[in-house]
DNA sequence: ATCAACACCGAAAACGTTTTCGGTAGTTTC
DNA sequence: GAAACTACCGAAAACGTTTTCGGTGTTGAT
């Protein structure tokens, strides 16, 4: 019942604990006949070494901490796979936790990992965080950290991200090109970087394109659990507020699904009344009805890309003793489908 | 830069390590004195105990492993998000693995949790999984184990679950309660239990209604990352075979609203033509048009059920020797929407 | 016969905790 | 004034591994 030691192995061919954990690691002054027996006994005793033993002497647990917001949720569930993959290429164990967009049990959160002595941490902090003082604090801890998707700008460390204002601006001008003069935002809650960003990015195409900006367009969506309903809202609000909408720029694609369902629902036709572009290229965008214009952002890859840098950061703080961050900025591309007008030729 | 240490502590106090160790652990033999120096100097000193070496003296890490089939699925990921959720508050950390529905990946990924020595082990298996030595081998290692959603019967652990069989049969005989004489399957592949169940839930239920059981209406779905595909191939086929089908009950919602679009598409009228019945109650099933009829089937439960017979487990496993394995079932229940037809008055 | 080179092995320290057990000093009891 | 407590502290062993360093015995060359 009880695990075999290596002193174990080492009494029963009478030799050496050294001896017995040389002769498993390949050492090369352990003759060929010793290894042989020592590696055939702890094959039929069924020995694993005793990872906490390890981890004592070696000071690493081969174990990394991952904080997302949600769980529940297409694109972080896709960059979640992407680092799990990619972690267990590397023979890393990943060790999740989710903060459910609050800042305090993020805090909670980052304290367990890092008395777990984790490796190194990724994460995707939440919206109310705008304090970042428990961030700091890995670095102070020497460990690795790398963020993704939603950052903290003010924190020097290594960051995977997509360039949200460009892609917005890129969607708000893709309407803009397929002929809507009048053109809203949902956007999303006013304090993650992306959603400012986004805006921002919207704002800007308008101005560059002669289009006053006007605030009253703009609406707000917390884009939680409630992102489809919210999308209903909204949509209809606009109808209400401002009938001559003519398109929408919508933060993220479930919203966007709202509100198609609330449009054709009141007979509005999409695109011709009113054109509207998402944002993430969720699956289930190309299954509705009409099938949405959006923004694909890469969640798989950005997994990928983020536990490679911190791999990356992990060997080299092993020589030296300071590590540049980097930040990693990912493509991403305008996927053209039904819920926007063909472009104006003119 | 170097992690604080008992040692440093007892040194700079000038006390025995064994006092300042008492101390933090709120011995009764300190006196009220040594302990505030002791956890003041800790606090300040931002002391952080060494879990690779309270895990070598307690040879417990209070970390469990989760092996799923596949994260980037609501089913699976609401799972995942009960159980991290129930872990934390008793305060274990999961680790997450994906076996990508593969028997060999399932198989590697275990030994890496064994020798993890993770506390327990949480796993839903692979549809390609027929050998179980794997999964003895956790039993055998005397980890306790505990299986969800996709199970083998055959393994003694504990499983929570969801009456398949049930569930379908109900799903089925809605379809005839609704007015449907001639009722097509999509089922998942041949070997998973869950999908044998429904198949079997759906035979009997036309067994009992004195509906002939008719094998060419059963159409084979792979429920993979192509099952919105699947779902729109299938609905053409169904057409083309079978004029006359007016009902379907289908093995998951993504495959159902394929389905739906595909019979939207061509112009069949959802439920007046043909009904549907899904099965998983996605969140996408309330949002699309019209709204789908499915089986409720309650992920956030099942992982938090889960977890907590496997920490049932844990503390059982301290004092006696051996575990009585539980089977833990979920209820499900049928959410009528608008793909089937209200229920005759008779 | 001597020396160097080589092949092989093991003692011991170290990693940082936890816990048992015994010890000392001071106080109370009769 | 002896015995019995109480309150507090610390030495040491243990958990299982890794790695350094020094040993022994054999071989080959001189």
């Amino acid at each position: 019942m009880k695990p075999v030691t290596l002193k174990q192995i080492a009494e029963i061919l009478d030799i050496s604990v050294t001896t017995v954990s040389k002769a498993l690691k390949d050492y090369p002054d352990v003759s060929k006949k010793t290894k042989g027996l020592v590696r055939d006994l702890a094959q039929t005793l069924n020995y694993k070494p005793n990872e906490f033993a390890v981890n004592l002497r070696t000071k690493e647990s081969k174990t990394i901490g991952l904080i997302i917001p949600e769980i529940v949720h297409h694109f972080f569930s896709s960059v979640i796979k992407g680092i799990i993959n990619q972690a267990e290429k590397k023979g890393y164990l990943v060790i999740i936790l989710q903060s459910n967009e609050s800042y305090d049990l993020e805090k909670k959160q980052l304290k367990l990992l890092l008395n777990k002595r984790v490796d190194g941490i990724l994460i995707s902090i939440a919206n109310g965080t705008a304090d970042f003082n428990h961030l700091e604090e890995v670095l102070r801890d020497g460990k690795p950290l790398v963020m993704f998707d939603k950052i903290a700008k003010v924190v020097n460390c290594s960051k995977v991200i997509i360039d949200d204002r460009k892609a917005a601006y890129n969607a708000t001008q893709h309407l803009i090109d397929t002929g809507c003069k009048r053109i809203a935002h949902f956007r999303g809650p006013l304090l993650p970087q992306n959603s400012i960003d986004r805006f921002l990015g919207y704002k800007k195409a308008l101005l560059d394109n002669n289009i006053e900006y006007d605030s009253s367009l703009v609406y707000i969506c917390e884009c939680g659990d409630k992102s489809f309903e919210e999308g209903k809202l909204n949509a209809k609000k606009v109808l209400e507020d401002h009938s001559d909408v003519d398109g929408i720029f919508i933060n993220t694609d479930m919203v966007a699904i709202g509100a198609i369902t609330a449009f054709k629902d009141l007979g509005v036709k999409i695109p011709e009344d009113i054109s509207i572009v998402g944002f993430s290229n969720w699956f289930m965008s190309s299954a509705i009805t009409p099938t949405l214009t959006t923004i694909n952002q890469p969640g798989y890859e950005m997994g990928k890309k983020a536990f490679k840098q911190l791999y990356k950061e992990l060997k080299t703080l092993k020589k030296e003793k300071h590590i540049i961050p980097k930040i990693i900025e990912l493509e991403t591309n305008l996927v053209e489908r039904n819920t926007t007008k063909p472009i104006l030729k003119n």
